[in-house]
DNA sequence: CTTGACACCTCGGGACGCTAGGTATAGGGT
DNA sequence: ACCCTATACCTAGCGTCCCGAGGTGTCAAG
């Protein structure tokens, strides 16, 4: 598969995984892994200016926590946030079966 | 909906529409909308060069054609292009379903 | 003779995923 | 002691590619 085809629905996918409960960046890695059944399995390169975007955007907020000595910047989602990742599942539903009529 | 989320699919699509029968250009466009329900109303900045591109990599080919005094190039499909529809239609199964598995 | 649909083209900007490189701690194997 | 792996963070620069803007030309309708 293509490495472009993540472009744009990488934020929403983030959103959606910190929307089921506060994570730290590598957390986030390794469920984007887990929930996409192996198919996402995305570098740090990728994944972490994606969480400092989506806290610029202010849709995410951190903050800096320790776990058995090391350091994690763990993000949660704002009310912003949240809402934002309602209208991406739209967004996702309106642009899967855009393709797939296409495809079909 | 962002205008990056196109992003590696396009390529896809526009072989699926030229993959039904040959089409010039201003018709892979119009094609593209309908199919997609009108979703994809895509400017021809992006269309004609993404034709290019896929005729550069061997998987369409054109010819000019003429129509009520209009130059048309029509543009269709080689066997690698039939046979990379059908990879892309893979991919896009297994890329729809991990999203899906991440957003659920 | 102007407007709008048809039909083609390309340049430049911007967005963003990824490679490659860097830092640092903890724990297990040798 | 040393190294490797996993954990955990970061950024600079490259390449890809969508799109806005601009350009050319035909034809039909008003």
């Amino acid at each position: 598969m293509k490495a472009e085809a993540l472009k744009g629905h990488l934020d929403s996918m983030i959103l959606a995984v910190v929307g089921t409960g506060p994570a730290h960046g590598y957390a986030v890695i390794e469920q984007l892994r887990r929930r996409s059944g192996g198919v996402f399995d995305l570098p740090e390169g990728t994944v972490y200016p994606a969480l400092h975007r989506l806290e610029a955007e202010g849709l995410l907020t951190s903050s800096w926590a320790t776990a058995s000595g090391r350091r994690r910047r763990v993000y949660k989602l704002t009310r912003r946030g949240r809402s934002a990742l309602g209208e991406r599942r739209g967004d996702w539903k309106l642009f899967s079966q855009a393709v797939e009529g296409v495809l079909a």
